[in-house]
DNA sequence: CTGAAAGCGCTAACAC
DNA sequence: GTGTTAGCGCTTTCAG
């Protein structure tokens, strides 16, 4: 009686069947090396009438690749932005091959940390990151990376020699305010996202992501540029948080003299302002002006629709994932800085205060 | 001269290092089995300092067991309910010791199998998945599942015995309607996100998603008992598109009696009312109202605000998810069809017609 | 309480 | 072109 195997079917079974050994049989499974036509498809056909599947977790081991990548993405992916760069990784992934392990982070850098090591015990062959460190972290180095290939994804680390995908942000930050000055604004309020603070400030806190970073200098730059006085300008930093965010708003409206119109740094800044436009019944594009950082379907849908600029988030994604898998399959690929441009999208957000200058009187 | 080691330590390095077996090593570091309390520590604190990593994949391979749970999402989690479940099988997931490997189908019936196939071929222990088929297909046979557990979550497929957590659907159809009517609306308008027709019809398709043929059925059954005439009702059953989907409402509008409230089955829909109606310059919540199915941030923080039939996405995310690991590591447990309540959220996107009958004249 | 040894399923030298 | 064999790194009987 032969060894009845229980489980389901090995290659081992499949040799057998097959009248073959288990070395021939993964070479006509595995199409490789030196296999007679007419066996491989014999061996084959054996496999399928088996039922077989490769066990991929034993190909892992052996071949001391998974083909797997991990993505350690921060905060909820009910970001606009976080989640259209989690499908265009997953897309972008499976295209090349690989699948993804996901981790959410809660832009908590202890989080982080254990997600990467759980990550890497997991083996996986690579990682992309949205780091949420502001400063070097000691979790990134090539010894706890298992000397993987890394790559991040939205923002930098500067000092830190990892390759990158971001976005022109300081170009995008510039626009939106040569926009909203093009459109006669002059008193301006800033509403930026920054972790670490709590409730808001009106300082600058030393520490900031690198996208922020660049959106606060871009701003700043073209309202300078535009000789906007820094009196005219209204900068509050404040905790990613609902209560925080909608409090801040307020206090940009009950200024004495507040602003014309408000950028934001991120989506939960803009539906800040929206919430309490709206509580206030204040009409946006019109009361109070809009420009916000990321689009998104819902953003273009309002009424007036959202000015907003636009990052290529799949193409970040997509690219971010193409470099990672040249650097798995042939290391040593240099580290890149790649910054992908963006695009300012007029909607109807913003007042035109030089054709209808009764909407803002100074 | 000792054999160098020269990758990454692996358990063996740490045996010898500390003067032990491969098994006492193991058993120090995994924590089972008998063991001396000073042999622990001290195999511990030679595993620290060599840096030693447990290679999981190994372990999986060893155990049988992976502790990676694969997720099939269908769409895009661009859409505000698979975003948010993403993120809540995930966490959840995480906090149970489980890691994710996520897979994107578009909807699709073809990838939605490959993609099974190749998490199978990972040695997922359980998979959780947002079914794109809506009759009982061939790849989701304990067969081709490699008798893995498996939960559904969203959906239900009639006639397969798994595991399914969902919401209830009809009653929140049927609250809709019932909250429309009772603020006056006698025309009501019903679109309908249907995959497998192209642009838009009035006819009904004949299969559909559980969630679909819920959400139509509490519609239907909700304005029937309200007295409202099938001639007051016009249904549009829509490809998921925003080409067809606006166009669909421009029909809807077009109409010689137009409706005086659309209630769309899904997020997609809601944003072609919108997108629609801002272009006609028709404001919300006054000459055209809207109730949609699933909340989001978005649809909060707009002027008026939308109503909604929202869902409890994190818990559903959350239960789907222990489910699946209670029957991963206790195999054999019921199967269940749990369908979780939805609420009603009353914003201002429905006109009072008793109130202020003027806004619309029948 | 600890060690020896087997083996999870697969691939890749190395022989023939 | 095919078979033999040796592990990948780990856990787990089974002895002692």
């Amino acid at each position: 009686m032969p060894k009845a195997s229980t489980g389901k079917p090995t290659i081992v079974d499949v040799a057998e069947k097959a009248g073959v050994s288990r070395a021939t049989a993964s070479r006509a499974l595995s199409n490789y090396g030196r296999i007679n036509a007419a066996t491989q498809l014999h061996v084959r056909r054996v496999a399928e009438e088996l039922g077989y599947r490769p066990n991929e977790v034993a190909k892992a081991m052996r071949r001391g690749k998974t083909k797997t990548i991990g993505l350690v993405i921060v905060a909820d992916f009910t970001n606009a932005f976080f989640d259209r760069a989690t499908k265009g990784v997953v897309d972008a992934a499976r295209e090349l091959g690989y699948q993804v392990l996901i981790t959410n982070t809660n832009e908590d850098l202890a989080a982080e940390r254990s997600a990467i090591i759980t990550l890497i015990e997991k083996q996986v062959d690579g990682l992309i990151v949205v780091p949420a460190a502001t400063a070097i972290p000691d979790h990134l180095t090539p010894d706890q990376l298992d000397n993987k290939p890394i790559v991040f994804i939205d923002r930098r680390i500067d000092g830190l020699q990892v390759t990158s995908i971001t976005t022109e942000d300081f170009q995008g930050a510039e626009e939106a305010v040569r926009h909203v000055l093009s459109l006669g604004h002059k008193r301006l309020g800033f509403l930026i996202a920054a972790s670490g603070v709590a409730g808001f400030t009106q300082e600058r806190p030393p520490l900031l992501l690198s996208t922020v970073e660049d959106r606060i200098n871009g701003f700043a730059k073209a309202a300078s540029d535009g000789g906007i006085k820094p009196k005219m300008q209204t900068w509050l930093y404040c905790e990613d948080l609902p209560s925080a965010s909608e409090a801040a708003v307020m206090r940009l409206l009950d200024q004495p003299k507040p602003p014309s119109v408000i950028l934001t740094s991120n989506n939960d800044m803009a539906l800040a302002v929206l919430k309490v436009a709206g509580n206030r019944q204040l009409t946006i594009g019109k009361d109070i002006s809009l420009v916000t950082i990321d689009d998104s379907q819902w953003l273009e849908a309002m009424s007036p629709g959202i000015t907003v600029v636009a990052r290529p988030v799949e193409e970040l994604s997509r690219i971010a994932v193409e470099k990672l898998v040249a650097n798995i399959e042939e290391p040593g690929q240099p580290e890149e800085q790649i910054a992908l441009p963006v695009e300012l999208v007029a909607r109807g957000s913003v007042a035109n205060l030089i054709l209808r200058p009764e909407l803002w009187m100074e």
